[in-house]
DNA sequence: ATTTGACCAAAATCGTATAATTGGTCAAAA
DNA sequence: TTTTGACCAATTATACGATTTTGGTCAAAT
């Protein structure tokens, strides 16, 4: 306790080692990861995983929790740099572009089995089904603040959105990427789809921009207890 | 030939068969349907079946030809038994709906393995990769005709009505149907985007209708030429 | 001239004994 | 006190022979 450096070399193992889980799962998969191989990535022995989680299980548990968090911030930042186009266009776009960009969520989304393996299917099927994208009740919010069409019931945009992500994401597996447009084009059209079929005229660019990055940080702070909180 | 029941009975057990295969393959999948099980579900022997393909490979080739070519016809009367609403969003939804409603198609579509099984991805990859939505020729064509917008390339376009699609169709495996509010208005809120989205506002109704139902006649005269062709 | 179904070789499945791997533990080292 | 890694029980992979299933054939029946 006397050196800080042994107390922030502690407080950071369990990141390095969801890191190392990390960079295993997203190559081979869950189930073809091991314990071991972990540790071994992460530099630290097997036992100082078990002294962290009780088993694997709460191990992926914790992992994807932090890639969800992880797409959360990135999605942030992004939202926060693009200065130029605070529109319902751009959150969507940046939104897509952030699930992307994350292998395992990415996966978790398209409930591709070869990185998911049966692990994460084994349990009852709820359970990773965590929504990343807007809830009914932020789409319901929006629609009262005027930024989001009132003509489609919350569950049908929801449920859109969700759609629209998951065929932007599986699609690769379809149409290869030899074959297909940029991806900078395809996420263009997409939003601008989103813009003009889902979107109020006239909504204030600022609010989208506000009401965003409020429920992003509500997000965040959700992580963070429970990455808090005994498990 | 004396008989023309005899004659009528020959020229329809083939569809016979295909119906039989049809049956069984969406319950079961290719994998699990045997040609015993077929012939028996036809009523046939069979050898019989033998007599109209060479192998299962090419019995598998011309189910999916029907399929696809019934999915066509669907579509067509569709098309043309709507008559309150001529729009680009009625032909999209028109089209999401036929392909939905056929478990092989759809499953061809979304990789769904369960039905598909091995068999079909053995080979080729590219084999039964057919389009069904719109060509990239006729997304440039409606362009022409001032029916879509060209602001987007013809790929691109293709690209986002094929990964539409293909969300729709496999979102119900990630979000199950009960959670998921009412087909009718989904479809009507996709349709409705790609609309504002993706159409030229001011374009001839009457000649949306007309371009689609010459697509679909084309299509279809080219399956009926395959089909009479041999194998 | 057609159609059938018993028949066959090849492939898939099953049963199982054996070997290898892996999640998890804990006495010992640091 | 904290961390490790040899160790173990249990699960999973492998090998393989026996058994069943299945795609495909063809002499016989219709």
């Amino acid at each position: 306790m006397k050196n800080p450096n042994v107390n922030k070399q502690r407080v950071e193992r369990p990141k390095r080692i969801l890191e190392a889980a990390s960079r295993l799962s997203t190559h081979y998969g869950f189930d073809k990861t091991t314990v071991d191989e972990i540790a071994k990535e992460a530099g630290v022995s097997k036992g100082a995983i078990y002294l962290v989680w009780p088993g694997k299980e709460e191990l992926i548990d914790a992992l994807i929790e932090f890639e969800m968090k992880k797409v959360v911030l990135d999605l942030r930042t992004r939202i926060i740099d693009d200065q130029t186009n605070d529109s319902m266009a751009a959150l969507y776009r940046h939104t897509l572009l952030a699930i992307q960009h994350n292998p395992l969520v990415s996966a978790l989304y398209t409930r591709n089995g070869k990185v998911l393996g049966d692990f994460v299917h084994r349990q009852d099927p709820e359970r990773y089904t965590k929504r990343l994208l807007m809830s009914k009740e932020s789409v319901a919010a929006m629609q009262s603040a005027g930024l989001l069409r009132e003509d489609h019931s919350p569950e049908v945009i929801t449920y859109v959105f969700s759609l629209l992500a998951l065929g932007f994401l599986s699609i690769s597996s379809v149409i290869p990427e030899q074959n297909a447009p940029p991806i900078e084009s395809t996420v263009e059209a997409i939003a601008a789809m989103v813009e003009s079929g889902l979107t109020q005229k006239g909504g204030s660019r600022k609010l989208i921009k506000e009401s965003a990055l409020q429920m992003l940080d509500l997000m965040i702070e959700q992580y963070e207890n429970r990455g808090t909180n005994d498990n």
